[in-house]
Order: C-alpha cells, then structure tokens, then sequence
DNA sequence: CACACTTATTGTCATCTTGACAACAAGCAG
DNA sequence: CTGCTTGTTGTCAAGATGACAATAAGTGTG
C-alpha cells in the first residue's frame, strides 16, 4: 500500500516553489499565470493545510500557498502535479482544478492570473516524504491559519468551501484516509471538514448500504479497546454504481 | 420586469469577441490567456448554446464559443460579463467561471490557457438584445452541436456536466425561465437539463415544500386549457433558508 | 478473575421523504 | 354539453433518516 513513492525529492532548480513573487523572466515559463496548490491532509481529526514560508522580500515571515509557474511545453494540469510532486515527493496524488483567481490586484509585483489546484493527502503517503523535512514548510489546522500573502487566504477560504461541498457528493473524502480504515477514522474526516457532530450508528449505516466499503476482513491493532474492522474503499464498485446511476450523498 | 438592460451595444472595438484566431499584440492584453463564455438558453424545452461562426483562417465555418481576452487593468471576471454583455447587449446575466482549460495543443497557433465561464440567459431577456442579430450568432441545442474549433467540444460537455450538477444543488434554474413561470415550465427545464422525465404531481410537492416560490397570484394566459398559476423565484427566502443551513436539492 | 471503561456493532421506532399513480378541477374547442 | 388537455390535490406503500437503547468485545486494573 501506498507504494508507488519515488521518495526521492527531485530538485526542478527553475519551479522554485518558494519564491513565487520572483520575476518571470523572458523564460521557459508562461507569463502572466501561475499555479497555486492547496493541499489538504488530516491530522488527529482535524483538517489542515500545507504552506510554505517566505524568506524573503515583501512578505518575508509570510505563508503562502506553495506553487509555481507553467512550462511552455506542460500542460497546464501536468504542471500543478509536477509542483505537487516537487513539494511532497509522491507522485499520483489527488489533485483537482479548484478555480482560477484573477483579480488585477491580486498580486502587487505584476499582473497574474492564479490557477488554484487541491490536493488531499493521506498521513500515509505524506510519511514517506523526503519533502518534510523541508525548511520552512509545515501543515497549519484550518481552524488556525497563519498570515498569508496576497490572496492566498481567499483561495484557501474558496478551497475548503469546495471541499466540503466535494465530499459530501464525491467519494474524495477517502483520499485524506489511510487505505485501511475503520467507520470512525471516516466519520471523523467528515466531522473534521463539515465542522460538525454526527450520529455513530447513523452513519455507520448510511455509509454500509452504499456498498463502497470493502471489509478487510481485519481489525485495528494497538488500540485498548475492542478493534473496530477494517474497511477500504471500493473504487470499482464506485464506477459501477455510477454507470447506474448511482450518485453519492453524505 | 429584465427591465435593467442597457440595450445599445457598445462597441468596444478592441476585444472582437469574433476573431479568437487573432493573435494578441504586444497590447493591452494578457497574454496567453483568454476567456470564453459557454452561455446557455433553454428554447421550447430544449437546453441551448450561443456559439459563433468563424469567417475566415483555417477554422473557416466551424463554429465557436463566444470568448476574447482580459485587458491589464481588469478583473478577470469584470472581463467575463464585459464580453457577455458586449455580444448579448444584456448586463448582469448569471454568469460563474466553469474551469481553466490549459492543454499544450489546445489552441494551435500559440500557447493560450482559456478561463471558462458559464451564463444563463432566460429568453425573455435575450429577446431585448441587439446581439441577437449579429452575423454568424446562433443558438444551438446541446443535441445538436455543430463542428466546434479546437478543444471548445470538450470545454461544452465541461460545461454541459457542470451544469446538471449546479442545477440541482443550487437553485441557479430559475436563471433560464422568465421572471414569472408555471410548474411545468420549470419542470421542463429539469427535464431538459437533466435529460429525464420527472413524474408531475411530485415534482410540484418537492418544489413547493422548498418554500423557494412565491406564488404571483396570476395565471398563465393564451393557453387552450386550464391556465397553471405563475410563480416567481424568491430569491430572499433562498438566502434566509441557506443561512438557516438549508441546502438546495433536487 | 471480576470489574470498570472504552469503543464497536446491532437493533428499534417514530417521522419524513419518495415514487407511483388515482382522482378531481378548470378551461378551450367542437 | 362533451371531449380533450393540462393543472392540482390526495393516497399509499416503501424506503430513508434521526434519536437513542442495548448489547458485544476488547484492554487494563485491583
């Protein structure tokens, strides 16, 4: 599980994902864009962020969402996955367009249009990571977010906004999750994103008659209570229900 | 009534939304990024799209999505409803932003990443417009598609997608219906967007118990049997209701 | 080992929602 | 008046939901 690391952090020298108010030179890049990642990851049932910090420049001891720039040669969602992988190390992480971000004042230095991606990141794949070690770098809680530079905070703001309406009617939620896990693991996902209490039994049962869940047919270890079973989810059967019709609801 | 038209239309030369072909000068212009708005009708129960001919260069008689480009000191959504409002002549349609389509190869002549946004326009207000008359300006049902240029095919099945979802988990619908509507009108919206039938007598209860319609206390008129009750779209008990965490389904 | 404690899992029940469809109402055309 | 068409109301069984009780299965303690 969650094998296909190339662990190793290759260094693109030229995304420098940390200095996005560099100039883009006459260069390799497209101008006037840019691609910005927020990436989501679950710790201890509470939904957090990955940002980067300035060291420099105007916004020196700022946060800001880690990005980068697109090759002229790259297609534009080839880029944001190259970033991703840049920051984190793992390939083939779940990342989807969010929004483009176009104000003319958005960014002080130039005019640039942002495109922003989400990503969620389970703590599984994230611990493989040369990545975090970076310096620099760290995972914020949502509900204690740090001073952020330019609009950063507008695209997280719109970023978890979608997030919670995604999970609600996407099974993306299970990408956040470690691929074994137990009802109450994904419940407190839930709680965590929509920022509410729900009914064990309830969702228990809700989640059970969508047949999207897999049991391991194992139990928890280490625990010093009675080991809930495992469970994964089952991508399969997903698209088959879909092709029937089915569509997911929390 | 669609009484907050400016119904002249303004000529703002530079963007000819027209000539997407053309190429952006060292101008006023972003580069490499353009915009293109997927704007829907709905025409005797039928879901339309507002597409344009292209009269010259190699994309000679395929047709269109209506788009141009962002100047330096505008927003980019400020650019979207400038370019809407320039080819409809109708100001503060419904309009959202759909996705950023960014292929290398999409557009064959340069590198040029397109915003995508999508507009509703009831019939009612098209039918003040100027734009409705202009060369090469044409509604298509979304079953019938003609040859599109470069990747605009797939930016309107995006669209046509996105827009069976928003349809029943916003009430954004009512956008393409006059102000005032019968049931069935609405109902056939549905059914035309979602491209299902829908059983009558429970699609009215569902409505109706949203609590989202006010009842105008008129009937329908010029119709050879009973006339149904028009209803409006209450836009205020909407935003109460969301407050209230009511959330919009269909 | 019995017991406390914690979480897992199953079950119950009243209420609400949904889908299918019957029945009646109202208006125009002949 | 009669037939035709659509509007509107009502019914009913089946399924989904929310609240919560009850039981099961582990760990750690005295």
């Amino acid at each position: 599980m969650a094998s296909k690391s190339t662990a190793k952090n290759k260094k693109s020298a030229p995304s420098s994902p940390n200095l996005p108010q560099e100039k883009v030179a006459a260069s390799n890049f497209l101008k006037s864009l840019s691609i910005d990642n927020v990436i989501f990851g679950l710790d201890h049932g509470e939904l957090t962020i990955l940002l980067i910090k300035h060291a420099e420049g105007d916004t020196r001891g700022e946060w800001a969402l880690p990005g980068g720039y697109i090759h002229h040669n790259e297609n534009m969602s080839d880029a944001a996955n190259r970033l991703l992988e840049d920051l984190t190390g793992v390939r083939d992480l779940y990342l989807e367009q969010l929004k483009a971000f176009g104000k003319v004042d958005r960014f002080p230095k130039e005019r640039v249009v942002t495109i922003a991606y989400y990503a969620l990141v389970s703590a599984d794949k994230y611990r493989l990571v040369a990545g975090s070690t970076i310096l620099g770098t760290s995972w914020f809680s949502v509900n204690d977010l740090p001073k952020l530079v330019y609009d950063h905070k507008d695209i997280i703001d719109y970023g978890i906004d979608f997030l919670r309406h995604q999970v609600c009617h996407q099974p993306v939620g299970f990408n956040l999750l470690p691929e074994k896990f137990t009802l109450l693991q994904l419940q407190e996902l839930y709680e965590a994103i929509l920022n509410t209490k729900l009914d064990k039994p309830n969702f228990r049962r809700k989640m059970l008659k969508m047949n999207l869940l897999k049991p391991c047919n194992e139990k928890q270890t280490g625990v010093a209570h009675r080991a809930a079973a495992l469970y994964r989810f089952d991508a399969k059967a997903y698209e088959r229900l879909t092709n029937a019709g089915f569509s997911f609801e929390v």
